[in-house]
DNA sequence: TTCTAGACTGTTATATTATAACATTACAAT
DNA sequence: ATTGTAATGTTATAATATAACAGTCTAGAA
């Protein structure tokens, strides 16, 4: 396999461990908010932590549903809710989907790099571009709140194919 | 009324002439490309302009039936479609809506401040935050199409009023 | 001019995404 | 135990978007 740059998740790599980590992750900082990390709200994150392309709130669904479920619209769209006022997942407004925050625990304003031939999504926060935007919404007298960065286009590892 | 940053678009602007313009700019552009700005092409042109804030594609639907039109959603969305493809419009993702181009000659990549109160959105176009993009998207090996940035927060009129 | 291929538009039906409204259950703090 | 609130269940429907096919128009070839 070619050497691949790192910043990006490799289209068949396998994150168990990452899911994990997630979750205690989200414990911790539930826990800390006084917030309630339901098992329904943990096998969502954990259904998003376990694809690395992200999900539509029906295909999340879908999921819950698997083993028997009988679980409605209503609820998964409740449970995105909270994990997103939390910031324990993103979503991808491009997309009309969702995928999991990599930084969960510190405000930040993500960018993310979406690949239109594998699907996958990595995150990032950049200081540099942060501050571009700012200064470009200083000039226009504008308040900047919730920045939406989605650059859409081709990872590496698919480019490299061609 | 307050001095207000020109960058930005005020809420009670009104905008005759802006439309005239930009709808001769599109046929300019069309006439030049070959392609075919027909009357219902050229009247959702016109609608999206009419408005500051931008559209739902329902909401160019209705008044493109208002006087009697009887359109299906699949002409109201073809048409946008088309607009999309020549630059003459943009999607505003987290909006689901649609926005007239305000450059849409050359092809840039545009960012875009949208006020959660009044509705309005200014497009600008910034080297500095191409280029920060640009550089992260460098060293994640990333190759960048179609960035999406839309900033959401509140511009100088509505943060002034508080 | 007439013909024709492709572009454009019309029409019906349906897929996909998301939320309103109200009922029930679970939980935490008295 | 009681009770107020948060969480979940349930039914229905709203809002956004597209598939598939039929008909029409238009620019260029013959």
């Amino acid at each position: 396999m070619k050497s691949r740059d790192k910043d990006f998740p490799g289209r068949d790599y396998e994150n168990g461990a990452c899911v994990e980590s997630a979750l205690e992750q989200a414990e911790a900082l539930c826990r800390e908010r006084g917030a309630r990390l339901t098992p329904l709200r943990r096998r969502v994150l954990e259904i998003i932590w376990e694809s690395h392309a992200p999900l539509g709130a029906y295909d999340v669904l879908e999921r819950m549903n698997a083993e028997g479920g009988r679980n409605a619209p209503p609820t998964v769209y409740r449970t995105l809710d909270f994990l997103l006022k939390h910031g324990l997942i993103h979503r991808i407004e491009s997309q009309k989907s969702f995928v999991g925050c990599a930084m969960s625990a510190d405000a930040h304003h993500a960018l993310f790099f979406i690949c239109r031939d594998c699907g996958n999504v990595s995150e990032t926060h950049s200081e540099a571009i942060g501050a571009a935007i700012e200064a470009s919404a200083t000039r226009a007298g504008f308040l900047v709140e919730t920045p939406v960065m989605e650059i859409n286009g081709r990872c590496q590892e698919c480019h490299d194919d061609e």
